[in-house]
DNA sequence: GAGACGTGGGC
DNA sequence: TGCCCAAGTCT
């Protein structure tokens, strides 16, 4: 009843279907292109790679155009401000990946002539390549038979083969299985078509099994409720943090900005002051804080949901006629702070605080 | 292996 | 509303 390998059959099944109902990408050679050996832009591949970690592609599409059109080769990336990097990535969330992305780009630029490395070891040695990003691109740009495993090719294995074992532990027999199921040929393109079939047929909550290609030797879907595969861990519940954030303003319409810390949270991107947000005290107590002695008000809270804690941020404004000189920090004017590297959190706190600066016009 | 690390959308 | 989820990587 398992199926060790894929027959060349079930893979003509993929095949034809995916070029069929193949999502049509920005960073994708079409189905009728691959076929002629045609494959994408390495830089293409390795940058939708990047920002499509554990980030919707909705959300990465305009990043993506963003980023090619402000750097249309890995050479121009290599070349960038990294602030100027980090304010185009912001928005986009986990902001280490912006910071490798810079590297990276120097690394293939002046450490390999400008040609990323065509295998999969070569790639993932790179910063902020991975073992998934690495056969990724393996596969889709360089054509190599590398095994790609993400979030959807997962579900998608673990439902074919009713994998009981929970992830992450699971992951190595996955990687098998895949390894196994990947044919010589078109290794890029079957590779997106599992991935396309996991986001659009194998889904988490109601796959839609009538149409899968594999709905013949599926064993989740013969022999159990397809959607309870992949099996997980428990999750642990998520602290509360606060902290307060005060918002200044000057005489000429500008907010006191400062950077943070290159790594660590939102590492390298830009913030008000505030207090941190480890410690369970409110902004009450945190005169130390403060940027300026002047006359705080009260705003009211923003809450803000991070990966592994919620944060519950207590927002004060005042306004600072004289402009106290910035030291470690500096005056940006409101009209272009939608340009500049905040963080989502940052922009919640000063809209509270000012509920136009970020309105268009 | 487990925790750090963002954000927005769907139900 | 709150929880789950999305083409993971690094330490």
């Amino acid at each position: 009843m398992t199926c060790e390998t894929l027959t060349a059959d079930d893979a003509a099944l993929l095949f034809t279907w995916y070029d069929r109902h193949h999502r049509d990408l920005p960073w994708r050679v079409s189905p009728p292109m691959a076929r002629q050996g045609v494959v994408a832009d390495p830089y293409h591949v390795w940058l939708s790679e990047v920002m499509l970690q554990q980030t919707t592609v909705q959300a990465v599409k305009a990043y993506f155009d963003k980023f090619l059109r402000l750097w249309p080769t890995v050479e121009d990336l290599a070349a960038a401000d990294t602030d100027d990097v980090m304010k185009a990535w912001a928005g986009l969330g986990y902001y280490a990946r912006a910071r490798n992305l810079k590297k990276c780009a120097e690394v293939v630029a002046r450490g390999h002539g400008g040609r990323f490395p065509d295998t999969e070891e070569g790639l993932k040695a790179l910063p902020g390549v991975g073992a998934y990003t690495a056969a990724a691109i393996a596969a889709i740009a360089f054509n190599r038979r590398s095994a790609v495993l993400d979030g959807n090719v997962e579900r998608v294995i673990s439902r074919l083969y009713a994998i009981e074992t929970p992830l992450p532990a699971a992951k190595t027999e996955m990687r098998q299985r895949v390894s196994r199921l990947t044919p010589a040929d078109r290794p890029g393109d079957f590779a997106q078509a599992m991935m396309d079939l996991g986001a659009t047929i194998c889904t988490p909550k109601r796959p839609t099994c009538a149409l899968c290609p594999f709905r013949m030797k599926c064993m989740a879907l013969s022999s159990a409720v397809p959607e309870t595969f992949p099996i997980k861990a428990a999750k642990k519940e998520k602290p509360v943090r606060l902290g307060a954030a005060f918002v200044a303003i000057d005489g000429a319409d500008a907010v006191y900005l400062r950077k943070r810390p290159e790594t660590g949270l939102l590492g390298g991107m830009t913030e008000v002051p505030g207090t941190d947000w480890s410690a369970r005290r409110d902004g009450e107590t945190s005169v130390d804080a403060r940027p300026f002695v002047a006359p705080w008000e009260s705003c009211g809270t923003i809450t803000h949901v991070f990966t592994h804690f919620e944060l519950r941020l207590s927002v004060y404004r005042a306004n600072v006629a004289d402009a106290p000189p910035a030291v470690g920090g500096w005056w940006e004017p409101i009209a272009s702070l939608k340009r500049q590297a905040l963080p989502t959190v940052m922009k919640k706190a000063i809209a509270k605080a000012i509920p136009h600066a970020f309105k268009p016009g």
